[in-house]
RNA sequence: GCUCCCAUCGUCUAGCGGCCUAGGACGUCGCCCUCUCACGGCGAAGACCGCGGGUUCGAAUCCCGCUGGGAGCGCCA
């Protein structure tokens, strides 16, 4: 047979028991990076055989993930659930060859014995009663794989290097459920061989598993793959990334206003190194990704350097897209873009003060809002009787200005300001209140011009 | 308990036997810029390279042991 396998295929294969979350969202950047790099093919495939917790809900929610991260596959999605019957004639074909047993003991008889092993300090392993049972009883049974007693079991790990595993550690493995299904670790090889994949690429709870999926692909007459295992992302206690340690779901990301370009290059920095660079692009990424500089260790999701990464993408930006990207984020909160302001400029001068789009989107709104509403407190300490003087007399000022270009605005004011001797420091806080009520906004005279003369003169009013 | 994996600043990491009195980035703290806040610029603190043995002229780098952490040991994936 010709081998003409020589463009990889890789696959991610998430279970539909939740949304896609972070160390998946990993998992599925760094096969898709190498299939891309290699010109090789992307497999989206869903492992729904546990009926129970499986949902349709969580396959969308996956996709939607996927598509928003641009993690684009080429096959699928592809359902186990559609393959039972594929894999149940695997079922048969080892049984028919003496490789798997029925196994009639129940779960309570298996804990029992299996509470025993761990009480003496054995690993609790299945005890292979039921390989010389009598096949023929008319009781339920699941079907177990028969491993090997003897022999060493090496995986040629991508990243970890071989590791290697005795196959007495491993006891007969459940095939087909009671139920008649087929679990995972029978499914995955079948799947993998079946499609061709190349290259697995999971997580490395998975590495484990992997010297008896081995067995499996050798028992069936299949070449393993290769594998290679990524080290977990970890919460800050650096135990396993989860729920406890906050929002894991990829899509709780977006609505927390990160940018998909700045999750990737986050997600690709854990684990994986190009030397000192802290900045990829998508290209970058696919150009110099490698296995050879995949780290071994866990590493801990930092949402702080998330964050940095985020605001760099964010001001690299440019207003108009920008603007679409944040008018959700507004509209959510029941503000329209008004035509009166133009909110590209009021972008351009957010966007540096901003870490997300959820926080641009908040530096925005006073620019939208019918009137300002000020804290008492800072009214207290900004809109001092003399600052209201100031303020009032600012305002007749400008009313005749008609030039509210941010230069000619400041040309103005400056030379008021001087003429009557004092410093813009004493004036800039006063009127920052009145027009943005808060102490914190973009440069005074720009923002001035983004709002424009009507709305600055009516809210200077409001506080004279 | 058993098996497997892992171990450099708080965090992500560079380092693959001499270039390391260990480099970069995030964060932290100063200073500069300045109308506030950011951005930006400059600078500082921060790792006896988990511990102990080897190998070697020489080890963060190789080997062994220990300790610590993680994962697995499902008729979940």
């Amino acid at each position: 047979m010709a081998q003409e396998t020589q463009t990889p295929r890789l696959r991610f294969a998430p279970s539909p028991t939740g949304h896609l979350h972070i160390g998946g969202a990993r998992t599925a950047l760094f096969n898709w990076l190498y299939a891309r790099q290699n010109k090789g093919t992307f497999v989206l495939r869903i492992e729904d055989t546990d009926r129970e917790r499986s949902t349709d809900e969580y396959v969308h929610s996956i996709m939607a993930g996927m598509e928003w991260l641009q993690l684009d596959w080429n096959e699928g999605p592809l359902h186990q659930i559609d393959r039972m019957d594929l894999y149940k004639s695997y079922v048969e074909k080892l049984l028919n060859e003496g490789k798997a047993y029925k196994c009639f003991c129940t779960a309570e008889e298996i804990d029992v014995r299996k509470k025993a092993m761990l009480a003496s300090g054995q690993k609790p392993k299945y005890d292979g009663l039921c390989r010389n049972a009598n096949q023929n009883q008319q009781k339920p049974f699941c079907i177990r794989f028969i491993s090997k007693p003897e022999g060493t079991t090496i995986v040629h790990d991508l990243i970890k290097g071989d590791v290697s595993f005795e196959n007495a550690e491993m006891d007969d493995l459940v095939i087909q459920r009671t139920d008649g299904t087929p679990t995972y670790n029978f499914c995955v090889v079948i799947d993998d061989a079946l499609m061709r994949i190349t290259h697995i690429i999971r997580g490395d709870d998975h590495l484990n598993n992997t010297p008896r999926q081995i067995l499996l692909y050798e028992a069936m007459g299949f070449t393993p793959a290769k594998f290679g295992h990524l080290p977990m992302i970890l919460g800050s206690d650096k135990t396993r990334l989860s729920k406890r340690h906050g929002a894991t779901s990829v899509l709780a990301y977006r609505e927390m206003g990160f940018l998909p370009d700045a999750l990737i290059n986050f997600l690709a920095r854990i684990g994986w190194s190009f030397g000192d660079q802290e900045i990829f692009s998508r290209e970058e990424l696919i150009e110099k990704f490698s296995f050879e500089n995949v780290g071994t260790s866990g590493g801990v999701f930092n949402q702080e350097k998330l964050l940095w990464l985020n605001a760099h993408y964010l001001k690299n930006l440019d207003d108009k897209t920008l603007q679409v990207m944040v008018t959700p984020f507004l509209e959510k909160d029941g503000f329209r873009i008004s035509p009166e302001i133009p909110m590209d400029k009021a972008i351009h001068l957010s966007k540096e003060r901003s870490r997300t789009l959820l926080e641009l989107s908040e530096a925005l709104k006073f620019y939208l809002h019918q009137s300002v509403t000020i804290d008492p407190a800072l009214k207290e300490k900004f809109l001092t009787p003399l600052a209201i003087e100031l303020l009032r007399e600012l305002s007749h000022q400008i009313e005749t200005h008609s030039d509210f270009s941010e230069t000619s605005l400041k040309a103005k004011i400056d030379e008021w300001i001087t003429g009557k001797g004092l410093k813009l420091k004493d004036v800039a806080q006063p009127l920052r209140v009145a027009l943005t009520g808060s102490t914190v906004s973009p440069g005074i005279f720009e923002l001035m011009a983004v709002l424009g003369k009507e709305k600055v003169i009516q809210r200077l009013k409001a506080v004279s």
